[in-house]
DNA sequence: CACTAAAAATGAGTCCGCTCAAAATAATTC
DNA sequence: GAATTATTTTGAGCGGACTCATTTTTAGTG
């Protein structure tokens, strides 16, 4: 194998980090982010209280690097079962009713996550959620451009304002559903409606 | 003056809850909403510690009730303001940039609300957020209807859907601004480019 | 007015996220 | 391989949000 130049430290470091998220993630699947004191991660990661956080600057932070990995997969499964649907507005909603069916498997945890999405404090936090926004709005431009070949959307659209519109409205009505404003029902009309008005035009 | 049929017991809370979140809005503003601390709060509304969670139910709840007033009489004035100007567009964009004006005087004030309003725990939270997003939604569709009877938008686009894809794109970049991926000259651009490919739609 | 019931205020105490000085461990130098 | 330096781990301790049994205040009643 190659790349393995990381001395002791790093490999260390590495495991380490790998056994605090991986506790992390189980117990805030299990009891809840707020159940879960930062005790009980150490204690199951056998680390010592301290040592997550020197891992993870807050609770937060872990929450964030908890969903990081398995985000950026969902994106990529998004993007496939967005492939199997005709016309940009399903396909679309194809790509975000994956993260919403993720999303519907723990809904406080998601509720969650979208406060730390909304208040993203610390660099390393940055790091990863502007990471996963690029990919995200990379596909969701792929979908775009696919459809400006087909003929669906306007060439003059630029394709990551249109991305990230798109994006906008999920989000916004992601958050109506987390926060109980809207049942799954009313979101899917609400975004569905929504992107149409948008591939349409208020004008 | 009618209506003071209320006993001294509904009087005191009335006055004391007001001493309460005018203490927590003072208190905000001047040292931010993490270096405030719950008892400092108590203190300055001359209360016991205990009883500025019978007001709130957390310190979060008092940071919403410290906001709807004052964002009430905002969307007010940002009407207004969106009345100065010509066009759908231009009318939006002075009616955001009301708010953004509003934040960029406590911008990490304005990042703690916005991690709340990701965030709506409490049924008190619910109702004051509701409100609020139903006056601005009310009042964002009033420029739609208006542009709709210049014929400058479709008869056909509805009201509501317009106005809250507006407010999810504004939103959306809002968030950008006070997570600090973007600046304030990127945010305007970006407003202004996403509202107007809402206005003349993808297709 | 006394008296009782209900509501509100109180503040000492609990719990938990996070810090930081000291201890342990790994890398480096001679 | 001993001594030195650099890095990582540790866990007792601190600060602060929030609780709840007790006390105080108000509203109703004869």
């Amino acid at each position: 194998m190659a790349a393995v130049a990381l001395g002791r430290r790093e490999q260390n470091k590495l495991e380490k980090r790998g056994r605090i998220v991986a506790a992390a993630r189980a117990l805030f699947r299990h009891k809840g982010f707020d159940a879960t004191t930062s005790q009980e991660i150490a204690d199951a990661a056998s680390v010592a209280a301290g040592t997550v956080f020197t891992y993870a600057r807050t609770k937060d932070d872990l929450l964030i690097m908890v969903f990081h990995d398995e985000m950026m997969e969902l994106v990529e499964r998004a993007f496939i079962a967005a492939g199997g649907a005709e016309g940009v507005i399903d396909q679309a909603v194809a790509f975000f009713e994956t993260f919403v069916s993720y999303h519907e498997r723990d809904l406080p945890l998601a509720h969650a996550l979208m406060r730390q999405l909304g208040y993203v404090g610390s660099q390393d936090q940055r790091g990863l959620v502007s990471e996963l926004m690029r990919s995200l709005l990379g596909r969701l431009a792929l979908l775009v451009q696919a459809a400006k070949n087909d003929g669906t959307v306007d060439a003059t659209s630029a394709l990551i304002p249109s991305a990230r519109s798109m994006f906008a409205i999920y989000y916004f009505h992601l958050g109506g559903l987390l926060s109980g404003y809207l049942d799954r029902a009313q979101f899917d009309r609400a975004l569905r409606t929504d992107l149409g008005l948008l591939l349409r035009g208020l004008g």
